[in-house]
DNA sequence: AAGTGGTCTAGACCACAAC
DNA sequence: TTGTGGTCTAGACCACTTT
């Protein structure tokens, strides 16, 4: 990083640093000039710099931590998740990358509330079993996400958390079904929640690309209701209405 | 607003002050207390007060104007757009609410870009309209739109901008077919880019859904690629694969 | 002229991490 | 102990709006 005649302000700085990172090609593991040591060499004060380096935070492009310093966020290319009504989430990605993980971090067993209900079409306090995952790709997570489906459909269900693959997985060993089916979707953007942060070690104003669908079975009728939280800066949602582009 | 015994953080300041405009049910008119007045009040310093408000209007809850001060951004719930591939935007709004508006805010002819050209199947170069709509209801913009297509489909665009509705009323009274189809459809979520500020009047973290389509019909194979940027405020996609759930 | 938000300086103290 | 980011104080100057 080089210094200047005119002392640049808190955005240029930004920019500064922005660019220094691109150049050199820095990744997660190299630390970045510390503030006191950018505030000296711009001849600003330490506030300036941590006004810059809060807006560069706030895009994604780096972290910090108390008492080490700040560190670069490598950007990747968006997966592309291509939607069909009658395959499962973990299905399609795992059809064509051998580099996809979904792993269960925690379960229980509750009450449905009433908004599940509705959207289940189930009695309140019916128990549900309620599953958080996270996907990742090439190691990195990249959304976390919640199933939600009632006990009386798979009164079993805790035997396959030891060798858990995905909820479609369970039933389509149960019900010998050949393919899910996805009734309904609904998409939102989102500010990232707490939950999202942890798990994604994400940047809180990376926007969150929630999608929120129901699935069913000829057999049981509406048996699962699904979320999935997506980066956006690591996941877009595709959908083909015609057959003949593939 | 109370005072109280112990001097507290931005963080909690700014708590209070969303409290204080959610019990007194303030509206976009009623100004905020001035900075220095608040720094007063809560015996801390002015740069306190100014970081609970930047967290305030990061969240969308105030704005601020300088030389005015800051004011609240009342939040409305989100309408749902209802998805279907035989219909277009404008009419699926139109077709249910009075307060729907479609405004052309410009529009240029230039040639299509390679990335255009590649998702309209045309030759780089040709050249396409481009139309900016903004999108209104109860008199609030809550998306921007983009419309890319081609002028050979269309030469005698310009004669319909005067009393301008949407593309699709164009295509269906030039073409004379009952209802447009989208082939492919593509989401994402993103920061709200300078256009989508400008236009919508938006804090700058809250996130925009952008929703990109290509649209046929049996005369002319694929004829316009639409772009829509909705404020995740105040719009969500949904899509019903079963027809008996209406 | 007075009041407002926007930006910056200079300095203090804290909690945490590394040495 | 030293260096780091996180938070806060106190005060200055600017550009813009209102009176």
């Amino acid at each position: 990083m080089e210094e200047n005649k005119k002392t640049p302000n808190a955005v240029e700085i930004a920019t500064r640093i922005r660019k220094y990172i691109r150049q050199n090609n820095l990744g997660e593991n190299s630390k970045l000039p510390s503030e006191n040591k950018l505030a000296e060499m711009f001849h600003v004060d330490r506030n300036v710099i941590r006004a810059a380096y809060a807006h560069l935070r706030s895009q994604g492009d780096v972290y910090s931590v108390k008492g080490k310093g700040y560190f670069p966020i490598k950007k990747t290319r968006p997966l592309i998740y291509q939607h069909r009504s009658d395959i499962g989430f973990s299905e399609i990605f795992s059809k064509n990358r051998s580099e996809y993980e979904n792993v269960l971090v925690s379960w229980r067993l509750s009450p449905v509330t009433e908004a599940e209900a509705n959207r289940l079409h189930l009695p309140v306090g019916e128990p549900v079993y309620r599953l958080k995952t996270i996907r990742r790709m090439d190691g990195k997570v990249f959304a976390v996400c919640y199933s939600t489906l009632p006990q009386k459909f798979v009164p079993d269900m805790e035997q396959y958390f030891d060798e858990y693959k995905s909820v479609n997985e369970i039933l389509m060993e149960k019900y010998g079904y050949s393919h899910p089916v996805c009734d309904s979707i609904s998409i939102v953007a989102a500010v990232p929640s707490v939950d999202d942060i942890k798990y994604m070690q994400m940047a809180e104003h990376i926007p969150i690309l929630s999608i929120s669908c129901c699935f069913s079975t000829p057999q049981t009728g509406l048996l699962e209701h699904f979320v999935i939280h997506a980066r956006s800066d690591m996941f877009a949602f595709n959908m083909n209405f015609k057959q003949e582009e593939n």
